[in-house]
DNA sequence: AGCTTAAAGCAAATATGTTGCTTCAAGCGC
DNA sequence: GCGCTTGAAGCAACATATTTGCTTTAAGCT
């Protein structure tokens, strides 16, 4: 049992805390479990009993920054909300450090469990589009369409094709299916 | 410069296939370099000199693996030929191995070089069935399109959402793709 | 055949990961 | 509040894995 509100929510804040600066201080690779505990005054037994390994740390972390922070905008119109949403979802992901949080996330990650939260923080965001669009009395696909249209296509070229990648394929994508909707 | 005729070659081969035999003997989870050089008759800073660690290692092991062995099946019809490809594709991907073996390619990847195999696997297979269906005089979507509406969804919910996924998914992407092609 | 050089071997030094046991303190019953 | 109970943290000794400087091997050239 995690106990929440005393020692052990300090010791977890502390080596959260830890791997984010040093991370910005050392850079990722240059991490190592040793150093993390003396950053966060803790023994390193203590990480490797509660994480297992830096990877599973990691992907904790990272997962925790993969978390949005804002409700997507709103522009007006479902297919305005998806590009500006698809554009900067694809401007985050595609940088250097949102591609490295995302491999992160999912390397460490046995049971899956942190890659189904990135999915599903996708998912909460294109749900407050969709609602929002249906609010205005317009057509609106379901939210798996837009994984499997919008986000899928990102992720992939993200992740195995990063070249190249720019606002204009998000664009593209949201196009493609907004112009397909009614089928 | 890596001497393709000679000791590099044989120590190269020696490696890979101790990682094989040992991943069947011992499961990826006991995998170490000094057992891997052990059973190689190597000495692990070898290992630990050419292909960095482990990790690097092991998703050199799994992308070769994930080489396709056949050419995609001719069924007769465009239709048909991605609906066969597309099943058999997420049957091998979302299994268990076929997870650990993505997994581990995208892992020790640091440039993304592995990455990019897998998908231009998957591009030279679909091109395959596309020159195919073109010969046959049907109507075809381009490449990317298929990476798109078709790979991409599938790896998506393979990395991200595992579960639940079967060969109705597959046939459903293929449906909605080929229903479109002409617009 | 002899030279050049990238890569492999070896071994010592260092760093990382593991484990059994002890100590600490949160949560609970009184 | 006081003192149990228990899960988690600390410590230290141990086992493994990783790095590194130097030596040796053999592929590819001329």
């Amino acid at each position: 049992m995690v106990r929440p509100g005393g020692r052990s929510a300090r010791v977890q804040a502390a080596v959260h805390a830890a791997v984010r600066e040093l991370e910005a201080e050392v850079g990722r690779e240059a991490l190592t479990v040793p150093l993390v505990a003396t950053r966060a005054g803790v023994t390193p037994s203590t990480i490797y009993r509660r994480w297992g390994d830096l990877q599973e740390l990691l992907s904790d972390v990272a997962v925790e920054r993969l978390r949005p922070e804002t409700a997507p905008q709103d522009k007006g119109s479902l297919r305005s909300d998806l590009e500006a949403w698809a554009e900067q979802f694809l401007e985050e992901m595609s940088a250097p450090t949102g591609r490295a949080y995302l491999r992160d996330a999912l390397l460490g990650d046995p049971d899956g469990s942190n890659a189904g939260q990135c999915s599903a923080y996708a998912a909460e965001q294109i749900d407050v589009i969709l609602d929002r669009a249906a609010g205005r009395e317009e057509t609106t696909p379901d939210v798996e369409t837009v994984l499997d249209r919008l986000v899928a296509p990102m992720m992939y070229r993200i992740l195995f094709r990063p070249e190249g990648l720019g606002t204009a394929y998000a664009r593209q994508l949201v196009a493609g299916l907004v112009g397909t909707i009614d089928r």
